[in-house]
DNA sequence: CACTTGACCTGTCCGC
DNA sequence: TGCGGACAGGTCAAGT
């Protein structure tokens, strides 16, 4: 699901995709939700204006307009942003939005995930001839540039948004205000880190670095990733964890983290980069989604568990349960 | 106030 | 084969 390295992964793609291109058209293909803003405000401040940079803040995506507007987009879980070539086919890869009959944990581990695509193609589809065609089911809101490319914003879970403000307003958007500092940018330091973990002393630390006011970009799966890299259990009350712990566990999310961003993400189901490619880091993921199968420190098999109200994957050897 | 749970959605998978 | 229910998870609102 879209998290900070998924969003920065789609950020640096759009970044070479469609800095530049002018807005011919925008068309909005779902209810309010996904575009809330006056339709008469959006095609004033976005018709005939141009692309002038994307930036992300957490899990957010911003792409600056020409005319000061900046559209705010949040993918939620089953969101995408693609860009698609004028007269290209598609390079969405079928089998994302399609929902192939696959587990997603054979999916994932699969040696070659890719290689059979074309078989799972005609089979696991319901309408071939739309076959990674886009605007499909999920497509929310359209793009035209006058160079005749799209960008399409598809969401086919409906949690995602996209909304126009004024670029000045965007730091005092509510979430924008609230959300905690950036893991990857080295003015967090290990000590504020554990100061603003600290704070949440009675609950468990899995649930505090998935808060976003904590700090921001962490998501289910690389919360997991992370904490099996410092050995902690998720469900461990913070006031349990020691402070080296807590300064291994920033590590551990930046070691993740910046290791995503190199793989493109991960592609757990439905995500996919400006380019509608899949990221790979699932596959090297260390326990997320990996229940029943050997931990890669230890060997113990990995279980699933509930922590935080969300799936939770442990090594139970390398991660025991505290007492309490 | 601190913390947890449910709602928002759609599609898939599993058991009966 | 069909059907109901559980599940997936980012964030906010409502509840304890």
């Amino acid at each position: 699901m879209p998290e900070l390295p998924e969003v920065e992964t789609v950020r640096r793609g759009l970044e070479q995709l469609i800095i530049g291109k002018v807005i011919k058209q925008v068309e909005c293909l779902d209810s309010p939700k996904s575009f809330p803003n006056d339709p008469i405000e959006v095609s004033t401040q976005l018709i005939g204006a141009s692309i002038v940079a994307t930036r992300r803040r957490a899990k957010v995506l911003l792409i600056d307009i020409s005319t000061n507007y900046t559209l705010v987009t949040h993918l939620k879980m089953t969101g995408q942003i693609v860009f698609v070539k004028e007269g290209s086919t598609p390079p969405l890869d079928p089998e994302v939005n399609s929902e192939s009959s696959l587990h997603p944990l054979k999916l994932a581990r699969s040696a070659r995930a890719s290689a059979d695509d074309g078989l799972r193609f005609g089979a696991g589809h319901p309408n071939d001839s739309l076959i990674g065609d886009l605007p499909d089911r999920s497509t929310r809101i359209v793009y035209e540039f006058t160079d005749g490319s799209h960008l399409y914003f598809n969401d086919q879970r409906k949690f995602g948004w996209m909304k126009l403000y004024p670029t000045p307003e965007v730091p005092n958007i509510d979430f924008m205000r609230k959300v905690g500092p950036e893991p990857l940018e080295d003015s967090l330091t290990a000590d504020e880190f554990v100061a603003r973990v600290r704070r949440r002393n009675n609950t468990t630390i899995k649930a505090v670095i998935l808060d976003q006011t904590v700090i921001a970009g962490v998501g289910n799966i690389y919360a997991d990733e992370s904490l099996w890299g410092t050995k902690l259990h998720p469900a461990t009350r913070v006031r349990d964890v020691s402070d080296g712990d807590l300064r291994q566990l920033l590590d551990e999310i930046r070691v993740v983290m910046n290791i995503a961003i190199e793989k493109g993400g991960s592609t757990d189901r439905n995500y996919v980069n400006a380019e509608g490619k899949k990221g790979s880091y699932i596959d090297f993921a260390r326990v997320f989604r990996r229940e029943g199968l050997d931990c890669p420190r230890c060997g113990t098999i990995i279980e699933k568990i509930r922590v935080a109200g969300r799936g939770t994957h442990v090594c139970p050897s390398c991660q025991p349960p505290s007492s309490d």
